[in-house]
DNA sequence: CCGGTGATGCCCT
DNA sequence: GGGCATCACCGGT
């Protein structure tokens, strides 16, 4: 990957929408490393929240769950839902405006292996095709959170955008508030992305 | 293949 | 005390 897309894409994230930054993580890639081994993903589904949106942690204001989100871009936002489960964001748009792309599916490129024992025997799809699935494949838990993503142990690479024509949009999932928006996006075929 | 449901804990009102 | 940006498992088609 040429550096200088990764200098310049890392840099969009801060002035994009969450919607548009939601859009260009699509294709990029996640390493994740531990103890000495490594994991690597694409990422194949995103859905965009931010501070003027009703489903979003941040529509009510900052707390100290959602504080990260405020924070700036490039930062890991990692939450506990659901009494078990952890779900991990990547921080998009300018300090003070708390706004998030939540990582929904990832595509394995090395390190399956690991991701395998991480998710007690599950394979093919069914390993990262999720957001709760992807945590735990990847070993992502509250101790990431607020982590900058520009370094190990969990390292977000930003290469060349996806052309458009290979990305749809649909309804989020698992929210009740603002269900019409189209904030949910994937890579048009992906066998990876979330069936929920 | 589909819908229903239990697990399980933290955050916010 | 209600509601979660979820998953796995169950049983009936």
């Amino acid at each position: 990957m040429p550096a200088a897309w990764y200098y310049i894409n890392m840099h969009k994230l801060a002035n994009l929408s969450a919607s548009n930054a939601a859009k260009l993580l699509l294709g990029q890639t996640l390493i994740r490393t531990l103890g000495g081994q490594k994991i690597s993903v694409k990422i194949v589904e995103t859905e965009a929240y931010h501070q003027a949106d009703p489903a979003s942690h941040t529509y009510s204001g900052q707390t100290e769950r959602n504080h990260v989100m405020f924070g700036p871009a490039g930062l890991a936002y990692v939450y506990f839902t659901y009494g078990m489960h952890y779900c991990l964001n990547v921080v998009v748009g300018r300090q003070g405006y708390g706004a998030a792309v939540l990582i929904r599916a990832v595509e394995p490129i090395s390190g399956v292996e690991l991701m395998q024992e991480n998710r007690s025997g599950k394979t093919g799809v069914n390993l990262c095709n999720g957001p709760a699935k992807l945590t735990q494949a990847l070993s992502v838990d509250k101790t990431l959170n607020s982590h900058d993503l520009s370094k190990p142990p969990l390292q977000l690479q930003i290469g060349v955008p996806l052309p458009s024509s290979q990305i749809d949009s649909a309804r989020r999932i698992g929210i009740s508030k603002a269900v019409e928006e189209l904030a949910r996006f994937y890579i048009k075929g992906n066998l990876y992305v979330s069936t929920a």
